[in-house]
DNA sequence: CCAAAAGTGTTGACCGTACACCCATGA
DNA sequence: TCATGGGTGTACGGTCAACACTTTTGG
């Protein structure tokens, strides 16, 4: 193994200049039947007051993984949130303050595990994707790819799971997966699909918030899920 | 739009520590029915003498595209060739010569394009990506995502036409498809497939260069090919 | 009692896969 | 003439998509 000393900078690489990493969040939750990101209002400059993506910059002692993480806790006082390294934007210009690379990640989580307080409080909401208002830079860009992504991933993994409360009917999936795809399904045919997979542990309650017949309650079997993932599966609707 | 002037440092984001950014090529061939990817010898410090994939760093003054174009460029002499970036590599200790974050491009070329004299002078070599030595860094896990990639990208594009001369014959096809997906086809139903997708042009002329009956040769017609891109279409195999 | 959402099966079309033989030719 | 790779068609099974009615219950 080589000996390495992060304090101490070697002296093979001097001729090369050093550029600014930064790391954009673009973060999904699901609420009201719709899929959403989280935006905040940018209180520096430049572009301060703008609307924009969670972000900040990659510091010497951090991964980006770790830097990502950092910057989602910060904002949402949440950890162990799943995240995924998207694409890095590095045009010259993308930043007019100065040359910035951005690593963009997404982020799924749990819209009713935030304190909502918190926040409103970094001056932070919620956007349905489908009406985002004007982002600076290229964070437009980011989004767009984001939600293609995460269409792409709802095929190879149930994100479901990532976006739902632990215990969530079979309606709210679909209503999941319809804002994803932004088309409707066929609930029998959805339905089918879905538990011939056999991931699902069935309870007795009923939840009633969103019809007075009432829809049972399910939760993710992460065992089986786990094996499945293993022998690879897809999902396509 | 914002002025912008890349030589006059704004002060806005000074306190953040800048970091080295560079970019790793996995560039792929494909010759002897086998994909290969292309690796040189390091001759520079650390790691000097070792395998590494083509790299280099970003400059302040171009974009990270233009970044991977140019390494590409002034090692094998080529330009306009397919280039898509692939991943972020982050970690702290990737290179134990300093902090360094690297972009990691993937790369399709024809090898017969190639001055192989001016491939060699670079001490560079191509690799069959069942056979690789060992690699400095995080190069060989760069590799193994690469493949995945272009195997997804397989699907959902004929990659064949950047990894063949422009008249090929569909068992060469077939053989390039085989050696990304690292198991036989079948001769039939790949040729149905593939036809059925009606993108060819075929030609007259017959290669014999590998059989004595010789196979007949076609040609990629760009214009069918980008109708088809456009309503979306899968070549699963 | 009625509006509103939950739950349930069947069928036809299409697609992927498996599979075997003749052809053309250079050596 | 024979060895080698090129070229061709069919049948089966599984999967996806389309499709409509009954159930429950709060208001």
């Amino acid at each position: 193994m080589v000996q390495t000393n992060r304090n101490k900078k070697t002296q093979y690489y001097k001729a090369h200049k050093e550029i600014l990493v930064a790391i954009d969040c673009i973060i999904f939750g699901f609420s009201d039947n719709d899929l959403k990101v989280l935006l905040l209002k940018r209180d520096f400059e430049p572009a301060k007051g703008q609307i924009s993506l969670i972000g900040g910059f990659v510091r010497q002692e951090e991964s980006l993984d770790n830097a990502a993480a950092r910057i989602l806790h910060e904002l949402t006082g949440l950890k162990d949130i799943y995240l995924e390294q998207l694409y890095t934007y590095g045009s010259i210009d993308r930043d007019p303050g100065e040359r910035v690379i951005s690593v963009a990640y997404c982020a799924l989580l749990k819209i009713q595990d935030l304190d909502h307080e918190y926040v409103r409080m970094h001056s932070a909401r919620w956007c349905p994707i489908s009406d985002c208002p004007e982002l600076i830079f290229d964070h437009e860009t980011m989004i767009e790819k984001a939600i293609r992504r995460i269409q792409r991933r709802a095929k190879n993994r149930p994100i479901g799971f990532e976006l739902l409360p632990e215990h969530f009917t079979i309606p709210q999936l679909q209503k999941l997966y319809e804002a994803i795809y932004q088309r409707k399904l066929d609930s029998r045919n959805f339905r089918k699909k879905l538990l011939a997979m056999n991931i699902l542990k069935k309870y007795d309650k009923k939840d009633k918030s969103s019809s007075k017949k009432g829809a049972y309650l399910y939760s993710f079997d992460k065992k089986k899920y786990n094996k499945l993932l293993k022998d690879g599966f897809h999902f396509d609707l």
